[in-house]
DNA sequence: ACTGAAACCGTTAGGGC
DNA sequence: GCCCTAACGGTTTCAGT
């Protein structure tokens, strides 16, 4: 569906395959859309300049060309704050053969307690989220997951005390039109 | 923005009071949606084991609760991997006073390159998420909202090289019901 | 300069809820 | 009543003659 990013066949144009470029309009549909994708097309047409029949050709333009990943509700952060959300520092092995790396990531990618997982710079290598329903459960997901694992060579979990704030937006301006 | 767990001061954070208890189907309703918001009442109902209309009663009643806290577009990680993003540990001054503390965490919670912002155990006291679109936006956000901050005593970056997985879902199962 | 295709837009009418 | 979808007609852009 979405082609991969960047290899810079074209310099600039090549943002996803089928979209050409995004233009203002886009952009503040996009914008709209990462606050609330439950806005009607009249009610987007209010907000953009433009007809809810062009709106809602547009958003289905943007959902077909990879633009929009995925559509999802996000629950309460009151019912996260009643279960156990923790970050875990990872340090790999240096000499970590990729084979094995490469299980530890599927691994962690098909856990649905992983909230994220990114790879950074700096003294660790992986960074996760993790959420569980208790301290028993992150114990036995922090076992089975990471102890274990024989790439990696140590770990170090924080423990989230309040979420203040969690979104995937993206905030996009004028800058990010073609 | 967020509620606190369990306290009904405003009618919009009170999650529990207007809703009793989640259900098997709740509960499977909710983990449908968090996968797929805008999935029909008649492709629920070949998952969950209900009618359509029992379907979109449900989820009406699961936003008006709270339990449901927004509905929203994810964009193409792609896109994102086009811009920056840093994970920032901030340490707190251990005297800090609380004024200024509120401060701080308004002027995070306000600017739309922060992702996410935690209160967290350990050495370090916040942790944020930040997303830029280059490295002289991300610096320009440094200086102007850590650097200068009399609440913060220091404050460590991390640059993401590559997310490999991103979500808000918190997966629940039987067990969160009731 | 002319033309035809393509990509837009906006306005409609029909069907569901 | 509101909402979504599909179809029609008008406008702009642009390549090629």
């Amino acid at each position: 569906m979405l082609g991969e990013i960047g290899v810079a066949d074209t310099p600039e144009k090549c943002i996803v395959v089928a979209m050409k470029v995004l233009d203002p309009f886009d952009i503040a549909l996009l914008n709209a859309l990462q606050a609330d994708n439950r806005a009607t097309a009249d009610a987007l047409a209010r907000t953009v300049a433009l007809s809810p029949s062009a709106i809602t050709r547009r958003i289905r333009r943007l959902k077909d060309s990879g633009v929009i990943d995925r559509d999802v509700s996000v629950l309460s952060p009151a019912l996260a704050g009643r279960r156990l959300s923790a970050i875990v520092q990872i340090q790999l092995h240096d000499h970590a053969e990729e084979a094995g790396l490469a299980v530890l990531r599927q691994r962690l990618l098909a856990s649905n307690h992983v909230q994220s997982c990114l790879e950074v710079s700096g003294s660790f290598d992986l960074f996760l989220t993790v959420t569980a329903r208790d301290m028993a459960e992150f114990n036995a997901f922090a076992d089975t997951m990471l102890a274990k694992d024989a790439a990696i060579r140590r770990y170090e979990t924080s423990f989230v005390k309040k979420a203040l704030k969690q979104t995937l937006a993206i905030p996009l301006d004028a800058r990010d039109a073609g």
